[in-house]
RNA sequence: GGACCGGUAGUUCAGUUGGUUAGAAUACCGGCCUGUCACGCCGGGGGUCGCGGGUUCGAGUCCCGUCCGGUCCGCCA
């Protein structure tokens, strides 16, 4: 038996006569039959050589080494109504009348059948052959509908398809830029776009007020599963609509997309502060298909004695929160619970106190904890009212700085509802909206949270009198808990771009040296503005059901920003550099050859 | 920058407290069978055990370093 690989099938009728034309994924001769199996992305056929054809054994045999092949003859298909996903090898045979061997084949690297799973490192290395495979073939069909989908939607809203420059000016603030060397200009340095953010909001100066670009944007950043150095962004930006406008219309266009392509109601999107995301989720794109809440005791703790509790419950900086699993403490054995508690240790918490409830009937008697004796029974009583447990519940505490505490139990509650299977629907999608416009950096000074061009829920009086809790005009679409899209109403105004600038402290000549072009332009009539950027990658992943955006890029780059297939990146000759006028230090050159 | 998991045949994996010649399945090659369809039967070839060093009489196995892949933390305005 020989088994090669499979593909495409494609037929062309010419009267009576049909070719066939396709890889072949099996080859077997049986009575003097020779069977060439074809694959294709709508279901199997199978195609049969007429033996008394003395041309088919002689070109049939030139098979054997294969196989781009076409099978030109008289179709017989069984049973009637084509080709379709249900089929089974054979459901439909070929009287075969010639074989022309289009092209020959080696033996894959690895088997494309579906019946042994293959290494990621493998498929990365012959993308090109595992992207023959149909279930890849579906995922960029799938890319393919949803960009044929968001141009139809935005082209007949009347946005218009304009182009930014690739090649640009690095900026200092937000993630690290790629840089691409001057040859023209010695020692100066281009970079590839994080986000055409200050090119779309010139073109709504120039009077653009509607438009849109499917565009690829750099970051280097270290790599996650649903994060990649280059990555394409859906990227709108519209003059006089306001955020209600905005996110209205975009939800629309998701909304048609998942309802499209997966025939998925996604119904009404709940908006949801950024205050009550981290209050009740710990985070700040929620999964919402997860019923579990973080629920605040810091005011039932804040006088007892365990240290532990009381710290965090009488710090400003510091939350006391609690996560009931119902059900969960019948479901979990110590060594779980431990494991939960090395987990919650990844976002700095140093420890994760719990309480399971065997028997509420009998007070504290009826519970089981490690903390229990550090508490009053009149405090755990409290507790256990304020989080309504029920018998066999698990409760999970947090006690340290906000920050820990949310993060921790936060990722504790994805977690669980993941290993638990908590879900309560397949798809929960929502808007994250009123985030604060800074947040406090590690200088004890103060960045933008969104970026600096983001326009603030106040005046420029109240936003200088009161940085730390000012608001601003940002929203996010989350998606089971992935962050799909994010966008805001922008500054138009420069009085308040001013403002911006001094709580950021960006003197003027910086502001001059970064973003002079954009705050000149602010100058000429810039009309309010707005817009939105989706993760196209992200949202084609949850369209597909995977949780890698790799498996939906054609050509992705491996967690250490390297293609295993191409080996970039690469060294360059010694003329390419010189030519750049660049010199690379001993030390970093030896660091990366092997 | 950090934590953890993995790297053994083309591929997916097993390999015991360190012990003879490193196995299985599948793929590949040869033969048989001949309406098979994850066909079947018989036979065969195929391994720098990621790489380097160390411990040991002896290392796929233990130790150190390193590279590669993955998940995550930091990072991602």
């Amino acid at each position: 038996m020989r088994s090669h690989y499979c593909g495409d099938l494609n037929l062309s009728h010419n009267g009576e006569t049909v070719t066939l034309c396709g890889w072949v994924h099996r080859r077997r001769d049986h009575g003097g039959v020779i069977f060439l199996d074809l694959r294709d992305r709508e279901g199997i056929a199978q195609v049969v050589i007429d033996p008394d054809t003395e041309e088919a054994f002689a070109l049939a045999d030139k098979a054997r080494s294969e196989f781009v092949l076409k099978v030109t003859g008289l179709v017989r298909l069984r049973p009637q109504g084509g080709i379709n996903p249900n089929m089974r090898t054979g459901d439909i045979e070929v009287l075969g009348k010639s074989v022309e061997i289009l092209n020959s084949a080696q033996t894959p690297p690895f088997q494309l059948d579906g019946f042994v799973d293959v290494g990621e490192e493998v498929r990365l290395r012959y993308r090109y052959m595992d992207l023959r495979r149909p279930e890849m073939q579906e995922k960029l069909i799938m890319r393919s509908k949803a960009t044929r989908l968001v141009r139809n939607y935005l082209e007949e809203h009347g946005f218009l398809d304009i182009e930014t420059p690739m090649l640009t000016r690095a900026t200092p603030e937000g993630a690290r830029d790629y840089l691409v060397p001057s040859r023209v200009h010695p020692g100066s340095f281009y970079a590839l776009p994080q986000s055409p953010q200050l090119f779309k909001q010139l073109l709504m100066v120039s009077g653009f007020d509607r438009y849109y670009q499917i565009v690829r944007c750099f970051r280097d950043e270290d790599l996650r599963a649903e994060r990649q150095p280059e990555f394409t962004q859906i990227d709108i930006e519209t003059s006089f609509m306001n955020e209600e406008k905005i996110m209205g219309m975009t939800q629309d266009m998701v909304t048609k997309m998942f309802s499209e392509l997966l025939n998925v109601d996604l119904g009404k999107f709940p908006h949801l502060t950024f205050a009550d995301a981290m209050r009740l989720y710990g985070s700040d794109k929620p999964d919402l298909r997860i019923p579990l809440q973080l629920i605040d005791i810091d005011d039932l703790v804040a006088g007892v004695e365990f240290k532990v509790f009381n710290g965090p419950a009488n710090d400003p900086k510091g939350r006391v929160a609690a996560l009931k699993v119902p059900g969960g403490g019948e479901r979990m054995t110590r060594k779980q619970i431990d494991d939960y508690g090395k987990f919650v240790s990844l976002y700095g918490a140093k420890g994760l106190a719990w309480v399971k409830v065997n028997a509420l009937e009998n007070g504290v008697e009826g519970l089981q904890s490690p903390i229990l004796k550090f508490l009053d029974e009149d405090v755990i009583m409290a507790i256990m009212a304020r989080l309504d447990v029920a018998n066999g519940d698990i409760i999970f505490f947090g006690s340290d700085s906000v920050k820990v505490v949310s993060d921790a139990l936060g990722a504790l509650r994805c977690k669980l509802g993941a290993d638990l299977n908590l879900y309560t629907c397949a798809w929960a999608p929502l808007w994250v909206v009123d985030f604060p416009m800074f947040e406090e950096n590690s200088q004890g000074g103060l960045t933008a949270l969104h970026h600096p061009f983001t326009a603030p829920t106040c005046t420029p009086e109240e936003l200088e009198a009161n940085p730390a809790t000012a608001l601003s005009r940002a929203y996010d679409m989350v998606i089971n808990g992935y962050e799909v899209g994010g966008g805001s109403i922008r500054i138009h105004d420069q009085a308040m771009q001013q403002s911006v600038f001094r709580v950021l402290d960006i003197q003027e000549e910086q502001q001059r040296e970064k973003f002079g072009f954009l705050l000149d332009a602010l100058k000429y009539g810039a009309p309010p503005h707005g817009g939105l950027a989706f993760g196209l990658d992200r949202l084609v992943m949850l369209l597909c059901g995977t949780d890698s955006i790799r498996e939906v890029i054609a050509f992705p780059k491996t967690q250490s920003a390297s293609c295993v297939m191409t080996q970039a990146p690469s060294p360059v000759d010694t003329q390419q550099l010189h030519e750049l006028n660049i010199r690379i230090r001993r030390d970093a050159a030896s660091a990366t050859s092997h």
